[in-house]
DNA sequence: GGAACGATCTGC
DNA sequence: CAGATCGTTCCC
């Protein structure tokens, strides 16, 4: 199958599950590719999530459109990058967890500024992409500088499942998804 | 107006 | 295991 920008229908669904349809989806910054293998579900009524307490100017772009990009600081530091679910209004998101480099490695690598541990972590795969806060709100479907890529690999038929990571809230929610290996 | 708290990463 | 580092949110 020839690679094409990703269905924005596909998203509609609930968060939880749309979250691993999207394992072995790639994300694409200009030379820079990764394919998608880890990612975890956020909605609104979940307390762990940013659109739990309501729409706030940083998260507005969740309770926007599907398949746009959710992008925010994280412990003043790092990116962190979301595929925006669910129709206008609901407030859901999927965050990248961790991407396998398939193309622009050597690009990845001098914005990491090492040759491992690319990114393989939320705020590591925004580094090595170059995705930042400026690039919140960018339509992942095109055309875009971001693109999400469906190049015909289909996501785990049993991804690892288990509880998400990194928050206070909601930690026995089992919404973390990975491929397997 | 101010303080607390992160959907993290790195180096020690 | 603790420090870095700063925007967002919430409370006074």
């Amino acid at each position: 199958m020839r690679p094409v920008t990703f269905d924005r229908g596909a998203l509609l669904g609930e968060s939880p599950e749309v979250a691993p349809t999207l394992l072995n989806k790639l994300l694409v910054h200009g030379a820079c590719v990764g394919r998608i293998v880890e990612v975890e579900a956020y909605r609104a009524d979940d307390p762990a999530s940013h659109t739990f307490r309501g729409e706030t100017p940083r998260n507005s772009v969740m309770f926007g459109p599907p398949g746009h990009l959710y992008c925010y600081r994280s412990y003043g530091i790092h990116t962190c990058a979301n595929i925006v679910t669910g129709p206008p209004g609901d407030g859901a998101a999927v965050l990248i967890r961790a991407l396998v480099p398939v193309a622009g490695v050597d690009e990845m690598r001098r914005r990491r500024g090492r040759s491992t541990g690319l990114a393989d972590g939320p705020g590591k795969l925004c580094q090595a992409l170059g995705i930042t806060l400026a690039h919140n709100g960018v339509d992942l479907c095109g055309p875009g500088p971001v693109l999400l890529v469906d190049d015909g690999t289909p996501p785990p038929g049993v991804p690892l499942v288990g509880p998400r990571v990194g928050i206070t809230k909601g930690v026995d929610t089992p919404w973390r998804f990975r491929v397997p290996q």
